[in-house]
DNA sequence: ATAGTCGGTTCCATTTTGGAACCTGTCAAG
DNA sequence: CTTGACAGGTTCCAAAATGGAACCGACTAT
């Protein structure tokens, strides 16, 4: 499998990964949602090179992803600004950052603390089932295909399997 | 900023990528959370070189995130499971996912449906506060830099913006 | 003796990245 | 009216990562 084809790919992580699945992409996004727009807070803020900066903003562009926005012309002016597509990413990079906060602090704890403005506490996000609120784990989530891929994402005896912690 | 130092940063999310950060790491995860152990079905499921695969895999048992253990001895065979640090990339990976059959998924929807055993309910993962439990949306969380670390992550002027959403 | 299995390693061509220099409009200062 | 600065790129080359295929080593089965 080859990189173009990930979004061709029958799952959703693959396909989602085809838009944010290397190594800048979220670090850009992360800039993003600390309210980063231009092209050179970017970079400055990143120290990504120009010529790699350019073609993720563009990839986050066509993807949706990001939107890009005139703030002035004569000369033109653009900025980047996160659409409710990019923002729908929000989950996925908390989650990502309490993964980094609990495996990856030394002895100094995480860098940033969240505070919740609800209910002004100290927090992190927890991942819950949409139906009945309770936390999700691996084990207590049943997969099933979609009826026209039958049989092909699943591993063989996936049924029989108490794989998952 | 050159990827070795990713781990280095003051940020939990770069730290997080230094680990999960490519595109082939989150789907030798995704293989794992599927009850996927052994080399030869990595390869056979994923696409992947066994060049890339083998280093990824060695990386991952550094980090402790896979187990490298003995399924056999004459000859010494080894499978990779995951370990408890793995498994807690459980809800970043089922946000990802999400994502994906909310925004990339055709016609048809998304390629597997998940079932709560608990409720019994189709689902998806809601990303809560650990605290209140309300669903997090971006402009409630309130970031506070560690204060080893203030004014070095959060652009100038952060608290004067609404920029999340 | 021969073939097959599992889990790799080695090699080379192609792609992607890092790093620096250069380009294009526009304004502002000297 | 020349120089410099600024924002947002593009171009170029060397270095690193990846894809693809072949090879290897320890064993087992026929």
């Amino acid at each position: 499998m080859r990189w173009e084809e990930l979004e061709q790919q029958p799952c959703s992580l693959a396909r989602t990964l085809s838009v944010v699945g290397d190594r800048w992409t979220l670090l850009v996004l992360r800039e993003s949602f600390l309210g980063i727009r231009r092209f050179d807070e970017f970079e400055k803020r990143l120290g990504i090179t120009r010529h790699v900066l350019a073609e993720r903003l563009k990839k986050l562009v066509e993807a949706g992803v990001l939107d890009k926005v005139a703030y002035q012309q004569r000369p033109l002016r653009e900025e980047y600004c996160l659409s409710a597509k990019g923002r729908d990413l929000y989950p996925a990079i908390m989650a990502l950052v309490h993964w980094g906060d609990q495996h990856m602090s030394g002895a100094e704890g995480a860098p940033i603390r969240h505070i919740h403005r609800g209910c002004g506490q100290p927090m992190h996000g927890v991942l819950v089932c949409s139906d009945c609120g309770e936390p999700l784990e691996p084990r207590d989530v049943q997969l099933e295909e979609a009826p026209a891929l039958k049989g092909q994402l699943l591993p063989a005896h996936w049924h029989e399997q108490q794989v998952l912690g």
